[in-house]
Order: C-alpha cells, then structure tokens, then sequence
RNA sequence: CGCGGGGUGGAGCAGCCAGGUAGCUCGUCAGGCUCAUAACCUGAAGGCCGCAGGUUCAAAUCCUGCCCCCGCAA
C-alpha cells in the first residue's frame, strides 16, 4: 500500500489499471485482441457470487450493471436484508445496481437498454425474464445452471442430484431462451459427488465450479467460435422449488433413500421427523445420517445410546448421527439420547401418522 | 415493535402452570466385577438454577427489565 497511494485518492490500484484498458482487453502477449464486452449481471443467490467476483476481478469484461432481487426481511428480526449479490457488489462498487420488484417491468428495461449490454449473465436470480428482455442485450442472455442439463432443470437442481444419490454433477452455461432451462447448452464443467457430500457442500463447490465455465464460455463467445447445443428433451427432468414440507422424512422409504434424503435437504429446508412428546409432537430435524443395520417396523427407534439414535426404516436401519430438536441446538445424536427425549420402541411419525 | 421456543453441576434434560430438601441420563475421579463391551456394581467431587430488580415468612418456580441462543419466514 503506502508508497504509490499519493494521487490516486480514494481509487484502488485494481481500479487504476482497469480503468487504463477501459474498453479493450489484452491477450497474454498484450496484445489487444477484442473490444472489451459490457455485461449486465443478474443474479440474487450466493451460487452466482463467485462468478459475479470473476466478472469483476479479471479486468476482462465490463461489469456494466448488476440486478438482484429488492431486499427482503430476514433474520430472527425480521431486518431488510441485501441478497448475496448485491453485498458483493457493492463491495467492488458496481456502479449501477438494480432491485426491481419486477424487472420485465418497462421501465426497468428501458434503464437496462441505457447500459448498452452486449450480453447479460443470469444465475439464481429468482424471476422469469420474458422475451423482451432476452432480447435486449446485442448477443443475448447466459445462464448458469448448477446442473448437467437436461437433467434436473428447475429451482432446486443440486438437491435434486443429491437426493437421487447421483455421483456426478456439474454447471452448465446455457443460452437463455423463454422456456425454464430450456436454452441451448454452450458448455458445462463436472463435479463427483461423494457419499458424505450435502447439497450444502455440492452447492459450494458448485458456485467455485462456475467462474471457470463462466470465463471460458465468455471467451468463446468473443472469438466468435460459442456452440449452441440443443437439449434433448427427451431426458430432460425437472426440480422443482421446495418447500418446508419437502423436508419430512417417510420412514417406510429404504435406508439409503432416506439418507440421501437428508443429505439433500441439508442445509434447507432440513430433513425432519416427528417426536411425540406428552400430548404433541414436536419437530426433530435430522441434519446427518448413515445407513445402519436394523429390522423393525417403519419410523421405530431401535436404539437411542452413546451409539446414537438408531431408526427402522422399510430395510434396514438409519443411523441418527446429528439431530435438533425445537428450540435447541443441533447436537450428535448421542448428546440427544442422554436427555432421555427419546428412548427404544418410541415410534417416528411418517407421512400419513399425525 | 413480525410470531413462537429456550438458558438448571463438564454434556444432554426434568422440575416452573397449582412457590417450601437440587432430580434424571451421561461424563469425570476413586474402587470393584467380567474372556469381553456403546456392559454392570459401589462410592465421591462438582450447581450464586443467564443477569438485575420486585412480590413473599419463603423464589429455579410468580411479576418487570436486560443479555445470549434456537426455530418460523426466505
């Protein structure tokens, strides 16, 4: 720092040097190899923050404008609260940023068309963008997917794989069209999924995965050489958003089934189960768990010691490793059983018991 | 003022509504038993019951304020 900070004010020396090659871009040689792309950046969840940070770190491409969904009370107060995005925007001082509460909204384009975008990059953000706005950028819109289309188009793509026990995932970067993930694929970057992985942690490792495939789909398309893949259809699946209800475990599913339940619902909405307790119930949620030996009916507690908590399911057994009962911090699931909340033959409420 | 639930030896909990001896399951320490244990037996240490006021002969328990934590909602 110190030395070199006499003139420049309150400007960063990231700043200084972009603002040297404001419109072009230099090849490794320095040579100037094509004028420097104006991109709107649309996005609102934390997936899309590492590519947003490489859009604005690499000096490459001009971020022009970022719009992210309007702040949204949160928290245990209910305080307004800055998506992911527009944090990490605001933290490179993005000098416009947008929060419409509906941005196919006329008056939002117009302020949009004002940035003169050759390209718009989509990821997470939370609205359907109608056809007028895909067309406005000069080369179209991009959206990054965390999945391997055709599979698992939809809100809730990384649970979805997670869920259904997939070994392999990855992004995709696709060129929007009207449909919901429908666009032609440009490219995609894999990931394993290995066996103690959450959607939580394949999400994280999802959002380090896409500035890679973000920059190189980019570079493609400033040398003109970006391919349009059409999806097949025909294997096409959709994920839909979930719910909070989505998180409740059927213990008349298999063990591995309702493990890799848990691993999906991990960390929302959280898989959970039903805990009687005097005339009630209360939620118990299930944040870990393994697949165990056991034989009982469906939702029974076969064991609840310093081993954890073991549960019957329709085969086998899952073993309860990290559980949280209302109002209480999660724990192991031994930690749990000491407090004597739970104990043998108790029976889990599955989906249709009360 | 968005709604609700918690804070009790080192850990997890009960007791609170109907005030009156600090309880349970573990852990720790000491000793014992067993071929063996997420096993069992005996004994011991360890708590200003979140903090501060108030009511009362008497407060973990009732009232008021504050601090910290969790869930709902996304």
């Amino acid at each position: 720092m110190g030395a070199g900070g006499r003139g420049g004010e309150t400007s960063r020396l990231g700043g200084l040097a972009r603002d040297a090659v404001k419109f072009l871009a230099r090849d490794a040689d320095g040579v100037v190899a094509w004028p420097r792309m104006r991109i709107i950046y649309i996005g609102s969840g934390e997936i899309g923050v590492p590519a947003l940070r490489a859009l604005l770190a690499g000096g490459e491409f001009t971020v022009a404008g970022v719009v992210t969904q309007p702040d949204r009370p949160a928290g245990r107060r209910f305080k307004l609260a800055a998506s992911p995005v527009k944090q990490a925007a605001l933290l490179d001082r993005v000098p416009h940023i947008f929060q419409p509460e509906k941005i196919n909204a006329d008056g939002v384009l117009a302020q949009l068309r004002e940035l003169r975008p050759d390209l718009a990059v989509v990821c997470a953000y939370g609205q359907i963008l109608r056809q007028p706005l895909l067309d406005l950028p000069r080369l179209g819109c991009l959206n990054i997917h965390a999945s391997l289309l055709p599979k698992y188009r939809g809100a809730a793509c990384v649970q979805a794989a997670v869920r259904n026990g997939d070994t392999v995932s990855g992004v995709t970067v696709m060129w929007m069209n009207a449909g919901l993930d429908t666009g032609d694929i440009l490219l995609q970057r894999e990931l394993a999924i290995g066996d103690d992985d959450t959607a939580g942690t394949v999400h994280d490792r999802l959002a380090l995965l896409a500035p890679e495939a973000l920059l190189a789909a980019l570079r493609l398309i400033a040398g003109g050489g970006a391919p349009r893949i059409p999806q097949d259809g025909a294997r096409a699946s959709y994920a839909g958003k979930l719910r909070k209800e989505d998180g409740q475990v059927d213990w008349r599913r298999g063990a591995a089934e309702i493990v890799n339940h848990v691993r999906a619902m991990s960390p929302w909405p959280s898989a959970y189960t039903w805990l009687a307790a005097g005339g009630g119930r209360r939620m118990l949620k299930i944040h870990a768990a393994a697949v165990a030996d056991g034989d009982g009916a469906a939702g029974t507690v076969l064991r609840a010691d310093a081993g954890g908590v073991l549960v019957a399911a329709a085969d086998g057994g899952v073993l309860l490793r990290e559980v949280q009962l209302e109002s209480r911090k999660r724990m192991p699931a031994a930690e749990f059983a000491r407090g004597g909340q739970v104990r043998a033959g108790e029976r889990f409420a599955g989906v249709n018991a009360r």
